[in-house]
DNA sequence: TTCTCAAAGGATAATTATTATCCTTTAAAA
DNA sequence: TTTTAAAGGATAATAATTATCCTTTGAGAA
């Protein structure tokens, strides 16, 4: 993702383009498996080595709030974030720390007729998302 | 639940059968809303006093290594817990920190045949959680 | 019933991801 | 260039959870 798309992303939003925010938002895009505040936090200080952690917290949370990134929870206790805002599920691997995106509009149109046919009471669904929860077999997972 | 009962789910697992374990096992399955550790510790203080946090956290780990209750993860720092061990999704209030039961086999044999027919490839499902996020409409929530 | 001891609990400190504070710096508009 | 609200840096604080370490106890054996 080039530095012009970027600030486009961050002007559009009406936020203030900072070298910080510009590295962060590189750093989530090139990232992969849904990196925490840390993995963001180590991976820029190569280039930019006094960007403070808790900057990195407020910028996450600034384009969370900003529908820039989106937050991902977990089992464990440390908060992971995507770069992919569009409506996905996503997979988690069992025995490992590995979340990968899943995609299927199939998928979601089955679960939104279902879900207008029948109908919670008294309650208005905004979102579904899935939690895939399995293994994946015979692959090069790291082993620790 | 009776007593009798707590004692059996316990000694079924080879768990040592205690009064802390006793009050604790009540304790989740009284309160509703799927309580955190500190709803629980602060419930088993009426009639156990001095059932001290450390041990409401190894027991809830104990009783969710031993399937007698499930850990419900969510938005925000904090654990919560669940008594219901079979099969079921969680409606989640999007303004306010309830979480309700959702039970649907219909739903979920729609989700098997579908996942059976389109495959992930080198994944083997183990489960699939459904978050359903929206907001109760027309109810008597507490309003902060 | 008493004895034994691994397992469990209590008190308290440590951990750790995240947030808050507060002063300094800077992006961007005038 | 000047202005200033917003953003960043350094550091301390927070809070849920976990670890430590000594004491107590449940439950089987004798
Ligand atoms: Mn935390
Ligand atoms: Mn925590
Ligand atoms: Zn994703
Ligand atoms: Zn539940």
């Amino acid at each position: 993702m080039s530095t012009e798309e970027i600030t486009g992303k961050l002007t559009e939003k009406g936020l203030k383009v900072t070298p910080q925010r510009m590295a962060i938002y590189e750093a989530i895009v090139k990232l992969k498996n849904h990196p925490t505040a840390e993995n963001i936090s180590e991976y820029i200080r190569k280039n930019h080595p006094n960007i403070s952690v808790g900057t990195v917290y407020k910028v996450l949370d600034v384009f969370a709030e900003n529908r820039l990134i989106q937050k991902v929870k977990t089992e464990k206790d440390v908060m992971r974030y995507d770069a992919i805002v569009e409506n996905h599920h996503h997979i988690y691997c069992s025995d490992s720390d590995r979340i990968e995106d899943y995609f299927d509009n199939e998928l979601n149109d089955l679960l939104e007729t279902y879900f207008k046919k029948k109908k919670i009471p008294d309650f208005k669904v905004e979102d579904i998302k899935l939690q895939i929860i399995g293994k994946y077999i015979q692959n090069n997972e790291t082993l620790t």
